[in-house]
DNA sequence: ATTGCAAATGCAAGTAGTTGCAGGAGATAT
DNA sequence: ATATCTCCTGCAACTACTTGCATTTGCAAT
């Protein structure tokens, strides 16, 4: 796929090597349909290479991440959310008494970013964010 | 003092126990100036009392940060970051090229709380945001 | 004061994620 | 094709944090 050499092209272009445990890692993010933790995907590339360490998971993960590439999302289960960052981003309250979990659009956070920008000079990437609080069941 | 009776009643309304163990945590907590690791927390309480085991570090702080007494914050450097709440809020802007923290005010998410709330009836914790991006210096 | 019960503690074992290191394998230039 | 230079990998050890369990303790009702 042409959108796999651009991904491959990128790496190498930052300076990072193409190996076969990155293609998988890689894959396994981008087929994935929404979220998934690093051990998931550590049992997604098992399937094809069982001989993969969770660390090269883990150190990917975070290249990864520097890139800009996916985004890693702490939503309170213990681990993080890993999700590949498309140009339609989605952000999530969650309900620290139910733990429901509410999508939420990401008109609402463009503001803050335009500001922090204004405001510091600071680049703010909000790829993928996790509020927390009570829902409007759990409020009464 | 008044504020640490206002704590320990407050903890007994939500059906939770007053021990010397939690009375050390809060008061570390407390009169510590700015955020505070489990650990650094658990080597002040171990000052004096020495037997303090790490899980009931790690408990008393959930049960606090679930009671909204204190905010729990990942700043990137591994260990999560607590702080006692006050109506004095503040946020961090991180760069993740050069690892510098800019300080943000709490009125920039004021709005984003409000809508939230409008639109869906959610009441977001925004206590104490941590937001990883690109700083002035670093974007040259 | 005594009793009774739920909640908190300490301990030990377990989970998620990180790090140092030696050997192995991409990329680049010859 | 070969050599060279790094970066990457797997392994093992380690750190931060969580959880299950038996014992203890706060605290409310007697």
């Amino acid at each position: 796929m042409s959108c796999e050499q651009a991904t491959a092209q990128a790496l190498k272009d930052t300076g990072h090597r193409l190996t076969p445990q990155r293609l998988m890692i890689l894959s396994a993010i981008r087929h994935a349909s929404g979220h998934k933790t690093a051990l998931e995907i550590l049992e997604d590339v098992k399937e094809s290479y069982p001989f993969i360490d969770a660390s090269t998971i883990y150190r990917t993960l975070n290249a990864l991440k520097q890139m800009r590439l996916i985004s890693e999302t702490d939503m309170g289960g213990g681990e993080y959310q890993f999700e590949w960052i498309t140009p339609l981003r989605h952000h999530h309250l969650i309900c620290r008494t139910c733990d429901r979990v509410v999508l939420l659009d990401h008109k609402y956070l463009v503001a803050l970013g335009d500001q922090v920008m204004e405001e510091h000079g600071f680049e703010a990437d909000i790829d993928h964010l996790a509020l927390f609080g009570t829902c409007r069941e759990c409020l009464e």
